[in-house]
DNA sequence: AATGAATGAGATTTCATTCAT
DNA sequence: AATGAATGAAATCTCATTCAT
């Protein structure tokens, strides 16, 4: 009666590579140990993918990567030229676009993880690389309008992309570790904070064109 | 090839090693790439190291990972209870301390992101995490200090982790994508820049006890 | 299922077997495949056949090559000392033997197929060859009547050999490319006369013990 | 000292190679059998060829598919519109054109069958029923200049497709099974006479519009 | 000491065959 | 009887490691 490949065995042949691949990296995992961990033989495998690669697609569709990326430019710019979220108010278009782009996250956990740092040997190897030069524009945009005594070096345009990376990468991680809702929205949170206001730092103090300088550890 | 010194041989395998193991990553690596690239053969590498993982060990001796870690822990230990780097004297033992570590991870571009980055694979798999987890136990001891109202959630802890990690990956990018001092020492100071303020308004947004805001994009 | 009769079914996966061995031969043809065409399960193929091997017999039964091996001794053998066709009556022996046989061969195109040219990793893998050397001692046979001048060196029974090996595959291309029946016949009369005709030439010119000399392209 | 993949093991391989293609086909033979049969390890081949299919090309290189098919082509107009070989000159261009073309299939005689009878699963798969149209295309060219009366009807298009198939087949088998080029030699011999007689007696019978007629066993 | 050819274990993928439903 | 999911052996290919020269 098995008319279709079993929704069931599908299911956790993607859950047990979502994890492994986000764990160790996806050219570093083995069909055969997707296989084991799905509790399936590795010859099956391939009944419901035709092959690692679609796997990985099932896994990652090509779709949740233009999501990311079209929402965290939505955040950026529903930010205008705020200084400062608080001076938003409580229902600015910012903060729904942040929460979608939360939930987005919180309910595709592993996927974030994969697509910005375990997609080595994937088409999406170098999507955070190219992603995080495209937020840079972004941020660069926005400081435009919010700091317009900022100057663009290129050693700014390279900070900007390694603390954009840096901040997607432990939006990833809090997401894989924290396997409880609140939790992680609380950590996500301390992370956007610590962000932000490394940002305002960052960007007042190239605004006075003062030699930078550390406010902590 | 009796011409060429034996140990002449063995720096230019451990400097090829170290630059592809920095470039790909340790897995990604084939030994006949690191042989070719410096200029000799599969087997002669054998003759010089025990194995891939020996030559692993010549690249990012263990001792390198603990200096790095221990020159961090003074750095912060250095900064006492001062909010802001800028209130410390010119010649306070932080500005010391400081430099030295900047000084190691320029000398040691490829071995710092080996370290922080590329070590899948080997006994370093994990070493950034644990060195954040540590950097944590210690940017705790700091706020206790310098921001005594600061409580210490899991989220928090969490949050600092993923801080550092992505500090230290930033300072590594820098380390290796920019080859000239000077541009390397700027991306650094505003990579420091934005991670110290950043702290300084999360510890801030923390002890005010009030939900966190942000400041940027 | 239980409104298709099993022995309906069975034909159906014979039939499929037969068009699919014919087109791609028996090694490149998958039992998948065969199911599928046949409008069943994989699983339920081996309910009717025993395996792969097994299907193969049902396509191909051993007394169906015993048959055409018999039937083309006999064409032979009725050809008397005759030297053309066209010396014999309408009403000789020969016609009805070449007719039946053809009358075989096309009722059984793609057996006839891969008995001769699709058999690689079945026991009829050298059928084609043995058949040939059969042909060869018979045809022999013929040219002691017909052409006494007629020496037999080891490159003429290798030659003969090859021409009929060929003039089989032939029949079974025409066979099995040809749809329709009259031009299939057409086809296999204009592969004898050259068939023929080209035995013809080949003992005259032997008897000759002159240089052998082609007269076509 | 071995700075160069030695020739010898490479001639072995290519060797091993292509009497198990002729004598298996492509696809039916594994890279272990090349190996083993080559005195080698499975892994070393891929040393000395990118792939099977290197190894494939190794054996059989395209320029070698293109001497064939353009040799053929000039030994048909060689023939001009002589009707038998006989007429000709001893010193005609055909003698040269057909002996260039024999030497080339004595020389290469592996390959010759491969690109024949056993491509199956290679770019040449098709090889030998294209090739086998061209020379229709020849034929029925030659055939207007010698044969005028001959008409052309979708049958003898077939027949002579099947013919020509056949008689490389042959002149392919003769080459591989006869080690001695005397013997190979003379097998060519009467295979060409047998072709040719052939096609002179079908393009008579189909001149005369007459019922073809046959003419022997 | 140096070379690079050779080895063999392990990865991906295919497919004949089995089995639970 | 029928289904098609599941299995596992075998094929192609890669690469760390060894070995003869």
């Amino acid at each position: 009666m098995a008319q279709v490949p079993k929704e069931h065995v599908r299911r956790r042949i993607v859950g047990a590579a979502a994890r492994l691949f986000a764990a160790r990296g996806y050219a570093a995992t083995t069909v055969a140990s997707v296989a084991a961990r799905a509790g399936t033989s590795t010859g099956n495998v391939y009944k419901y993918f035709a092959g690692k690669g679609a796997l990985f697609d099932a896994v990652l569709p090509p779709a949740f990567a233009r999501d990311v990326k079209r929402m965290t430019h939505a955040r950026i710019l529903a930010l205008g030229s705020a200084r400062d979220v608080r001076e938003l108010p409580r229902d600015a278009r910012y903060h729904v676009v942040a929460g979608e782009l939360l939930e987005l996250c919180l309910a595709h956990r592993e996927r974030v993880v994969i697509l910005l740092a375990r997609a080595e040997g994937t088409r999406f190897a170098r999507f955070a690389e190219n992603f995080a030069r495209a937020l840079v524009t972004w941020a660069l945009g926005y400081a435009r309008r919010a700091w317009p005594a900022v100057t663009h070096s290129s050693a700014l345009r390279f900070a900007l992309a390694s603390v954009y990376r840096g901040y997607l990468r432990s939006l990833a991680a809090a997401l894989v570790s924290l396997p409880s809702g609140p939790r992680a929205r609380a950590a996500v949170e301390l992370l956007t904070t610590h962000h932000q206001g490394g940002l305002a730092h960052l960007f007042a103090s190239v605004a006075r064109s003062a030699a930078p300088g550390g406010l902590g550890p």
